[in-house]
Order: C-alpha cells, then structure tokens, then sequence
DNA sequence: CCTATGATTCGCCAAATAACGAAATACTAT
DNA sequence: ATAGTATTTCGTTATTTGGCGAATCATAGG
C-alpha cells in the first residue's frame, strides 16, 4: 500500500510528470531538468527524489552531474505506472512544447545551461563577504 | 495532463485506495463505504467525488442510498489506473483486513448500518431543540 | 405538509506539500 | 590547500489537502 502511495504521489506533480516524459528519450542531467520545467535547483532536486524514492527513474552521478534516466528493469507496478503515465501523456500539448524546447536543451553544452541560470554572478568580492560573515555567524 | 493529475492525486489517499479495492467485488452504499473506512460521511462523500471525478467510479442513485461502483466501460486511462492499483494491492495487509471486514457489511442491513454509526440517536426533543435554535439564528 | 433519513456542501482547523533562498556537500581543477 | 561549481539539504512561507461537525439538500413515508 505505502509503496504505491509513492508511486501515486509521485506523479500528482505536473513538473514531476514533465520531468518522467522528457527522460522518456534518453537521461539528463539535473541542470537541463531544471531549465526545462524552470524551478529553482533545489525545487528539481527535490522532485528528482521522490521520483527515484517511488522508484520511478534511476540516477548516476558523473563527476559533479547527476543524471537521471527511466529505469532499465522497472519493478511491476513501477512498469505499469510508468506505460500508463507515457502512454496517456502521448498528445498533451504542454509536453509537446516541452519536446522541442528540449530539443534544444539536449544539444546545449551542459556548462553553459547551469551558468545561464545563475542570477547573480558571484565575483570574488562578494564570495569574501559570504565567507566572512559566515565565519562570524559560528 | 490534468485529467491524468485528478487520477494520480484521486488515487494517492489511502482511504480512496481502500475504497476502491472494496468496490471490487460489487457495488456498494456510501453507508458501507463509511462503516468500512470508519471516516465520517462528509470525508467519505469527498473522497468518492474525487473518485468519480477522475472516473475512477461511477454511481446510481436508489432512493435515500448512493451506491457506488467500479465504471463498466473506463476510458483507456482509468482502465489501465485501475488494473495497477488492484493487481498491485492484491496481497496488501490492509486490504485484506477490510476484505473479512467487508463481507459482514456486505450482507447486513442497510439501515442497520447507519443507523449504527449515528452518535446520538436523535428523539423528537432535541430535534425540536434544534429547529427552534435554527429559527432564531435567522 | 411534515418528519425522518442518507448524502452532500460548507466552513473551519491541522497536517502535508511545493516553492524559494541560504547554507552545506561533493567533486574538479587550479 | 583553495576556489569554483553542481547538487542536495535545511528552514521558512504559502498553498493544498484531509478531516470533522453543522447546515443543507433530496427523497421516502407518514
């Protein structure tokens, strides 16, 4: 019961099911997740994480990026979940849009995407000061 | 997409769950479905428009009762969310506890049973009480 | 018509969830 | 070692959800 209850939960999110439609053609790395659905980092990483709890996509970590892919051998329920979410979502015109912005995302160098999103470039100065005031705050 | 996020989020409360995997073996009243879930009747009629809602069930009306059961004919998306439910929770602890509990409801009486779960029977005082206080609320 | 009764709607509160930014972590490269 | 970078964790806030009781609705039967 509590493991499909994961499961269900896990994909009551629309970000989460965008996210499972656009692993359906290969893994990506969290920085291009992030772009695609346009949430903060720690929003997408969270959402990663109940998806892969409910064991919905597997992960792997290449130096500092952590790739998210469908699972090679989902267990029954996860399968089942997992054709119906993709099957039914075939015509959605959202994840249409999302397919071509992906497109896109796929071919762009990874570096640059994770820079993109960066608000404030943080130079040396600011760096400093964070570091200073967080010296003090121990 | 958000006909496949009222499926997911009908289908991610485990009363629902429970309801859904009681209605299995046939029809039954909101009345039953309360005395099972042991939830009170607004809770319980919130769930079950949540479920209908998502065409996860249908209803009928007969008289005073409500009867509740799995659609004949689901879409393709309802259908194959119901199959993974009902195969996934077949050997569920829960569940099976319900099964045993169900098969008394099952065959008692209607009235019986909600009349049961009525906290205090109410007799023609206080109903009086009641109506004269609704009065002079106006 | 009036009362009784099963179900639903409404209004409220508590708990769960989604979102963010800040800080911590893990790893690379200088 | 130090600085830089991608991700995760943590703490907070706003929204959603699940629960109840009271009131309302709809129907059956005096």
């Amino acid at each position: 019961m509590d493991e499909l209850l994961n499961i269900m939960g896990a994909l009551s999110d629309p970000g989460r099911l965008r996210a499972l439609a656009a692993l359906k053609d290969g893994e990506l790395c969290v920085c291009q997740i992030i772009e695609l659905l346009g949430l903060a980092p720690s929003t997408v990483s969270k959402h990663m994480f109940l998806l892969r709890n409910a064991g919905l996509v597997e992960s792997r970590k290449e130096g500092l990026w952590m790739h998210y892919r469908l699972p090679a051998r989902p267990a029954a329920a996860q399968r089942k979940a997992l054709e119906l979410v993709l099957s039914s979502l075939k015509s959605d015109r959202i994840l249409a849009k999302d397919k071509r912005r992906l497109a896109k995302i796929r071919h762009s160098d990874l570096h640059g995407i994770c820079r993109r999103r960066r608000r404030y470039p943080v130079g040396k100065l600011e760096a400093k000061k964070a570091q200073h005031k967080r010296e003090i705050d121990k």
